[in-house]
DNA sequence: GGCCGAGCGGAAAACCTTTTCCGAAAATCA
DNA sequence: TGATTTTCGGAAAAGGTTTTCCGCTCGGCC
């Protein structure tokens, strides 16, 4: 009974568990044919109740589970979606994982996940590579070049961008990051800097030359901004806070909370006080933002949705799969702790926004 | 020429892209049979210079990637490797998905996720779900219980657990947690700390348990423990704060350093200084533990490498599948900022153990 | 020059499930 | 009661790849 189809392949003789039941084992096992034991599990067509309790028991004792491969096979779909992340390490693309998850989740999908380390060049063989074993693939933040994102996105079936927008009309979700650093300027001038140094991200990223963007609409006569290389993590932050410091700025923008979290260890370490002697300001509003000492005025993202949104643009992408549709997410300013007056006015100016 | 099999299903009329390229039209493109196509792919017989060149110029025109579903149902195999994480948000299971899938890719298997929102109900369901779609799982830090868990492993083929030790011959990969404390223990005591309170993580944490020994072990006459609870997130840490305060402890262990991190986000707002008022203790060493002020005193895991050393678990235990072998990773205490004599003896002893 | 072996390539089966097509039985109606 | 429709279940094909089995051809050796 139990021994069917085991016998078969019974080789090894180690404690070699039976290989899984087929629909053949459960339908033999119930006395009826394949056909009725996929109708009663799929719902495809009425059973009556007879030969339905028998397969549903037979189900039972075998523990019979279909077998995903065959059924992908058959339908042409993985029910699985691929998300490519730089670095999950980055807590910023944790979050935003974890938003395409959970949504998936409750679409009863599977996720698939690579990291790329940070090498733009490795992006496209992994979105490739997922997009075999997946029905579509998410790319979180991908640092390729615009031209390679066109050609992918006709060898991908259905790409959903994160944080990348292109004129091939990938269907994306992004944050407005013009809007968020072009706050992030307003609130450091209003406080009166004057001189402000910005700690660049990694140069092949949509993000940072939009950032770029609002950086070069927000300079003029009254506010100078002085660019530092760095990079998207805390270490680079951190490596990068010295030269930040030799500008004489009286303010740090960083690319992100997380680079923003190196720069004020750096800080910390060589006894300058934030914001008394230095403002500094990150982007993204990270879990630990609010937990470093002084809190990190910043731009609030919520990436567990950005990653939702992602998802559902992936689901409305199978529908009809025509436009691109680009969805904008208007982040918003948080002043903490961490941004004051420069000293050299700190007697004349309120010492923060929050106090005006 | 490039119409070959697209003309049979092209009904939609919209931007329908060519269903994708099988075997047979590259056979047909290179004028071969699908079996030669096959071995000049797998490489699995020798096929001569002519048909091997003509099929490589076929695959390439048509951009034919053999269907994972197609090989999967045949090998039984999905090269895919599952990881169940209670949470994507904690930087410390993040680390260990990327350390899995850093050594997965290696590996050219891919790697499916699944958070379970740090509920223990539902990681049977998404353990077992993984299972269908991979060829093992790697369960992180289970909650479930003991029982549960010894049922899972009959029911998944390649089980591997990472910070949970089981009788059921599960292969595991774990820290020392008991050492760990221990020396987190000793370290408190030589600096003069007599009442020290811990903040509990999740009850249903296997780690916890093991916390929970190493502090039955180092409580004496000369150490007193005050259990707190509290939970594995920062936020938790961050409410608990104020009740170990309540305890009037001299020193604060917590579960882990995402958790102390809250606690000593509370403790700035509170204005209570550390380590000169309070000591604290992390557990893990989180990249932003360097980062935070005072820099955390804490136990250094390596986070990937733990799941680095899960996957070879992995590859282990397809090759035999016997024994459950378990690797221990022994952590090591390192003394920061954040721990100090305690107020009442701060005179008569040294400030940090780092100066003797 | 003939025989034997090796090497190469094709036909077909197998993997497991879903779905279409069809036959049989039951139910409905006149 | 007989004819017709409906319902239900089985047989078989399809989905794309790998691999075994077998036949053919070409080379070498006697």
């Amino acid at each position: 009974m139990w021994c069917n189809a085991a016998m078969g392949r019974a080789q090894t003789g180690t404690g070699a568990r039976p290989p899984r039941a087929t629909i053949i084992d459960v339908a033999r096992e119930a006395g009826v044919s394949p056909a009725t034991v996929s109708r009663v599990l799929t719902g495809s067509k009425p059973v009556s109740a007879g030969p339905e309790q028998r397969v549903r028991a037979a189900v039972a004792r075998l523990g019979y589970r279909p077998n995903p491969a065959a059924q992908g096979l058959l339908r042409g779909t993985t029910s699985a979606v691929g998300v490519v992340v730089p670095d999950l390490s980055n807590p910023y693309f944790a979050e935003v994982l974890k938003g395409v998850t959970n949504a998936a989740q409750q679409a009863d999908f599977r996720t698939l996940v690579a990291d790329t380390g940070e090498k733009a060049a490795t992006e496209r063989d992994a979105a490739l590579e997922l997009s075999r074993w997946a029905d579509g693939v998410v790319l979180c933040s991908p640092r390729m070049s615009q031209w390679e994102l066109t050609e992918l996105a006709e060898a991908v079936p259905r790409l959903v961008c994160v944080n990348r927008l292109s004129r091939a009309s990938i269907p994306a979700v992004a944050v407005d990051f013009e809007a968020g650093v072009a706050s992030i300027c307003r609130h450091l001038r209003e406080l009166g800097h004057r001189r402000v140094a910005y700690l660049r991200g990694p140069a092949r990223a949509w993000s940072e030359r939009a950032r770029q963007r609002a950086l070069r609409a927000a300079a003029g006569p009254d506010l100078e901004i002085v660019q530092i290389p760095c990079g998207s993590s805390s270490v680079d932050g951190h490596r990068a806070a010295d030269a930040a410091l030799a500008t004489r700025a009286t303010a740090v923008v960083a690319f992100s909370d997380y680079v923003a979290l190196g720069a004020l260890a750096r800080f910390d370490e060589l006894g300058v006080s934030v914001p008394d002697e230095i403002s500094l300001t990150g982007f993204d509003d990270i879990s630990l933002s609010r937990l470093v000492s002084p809190r990190l005025t910043t731009v609030t993202v919520n990436k567990q949705d950005l990653g939702r949104r992602a998802w559902e643009l992936f689901v409305e992408t199978g529908a009809d799969g025509e436009d691109g549709p680009v969805v904008m997410v208007t982040p918003e300013l948080v002043v903490r702790a961490s941004t004051g007056a420069p000293a050299d006015v700190a007697g004349s100016l309120p010492k923060t926004a929050a106090d005006r």
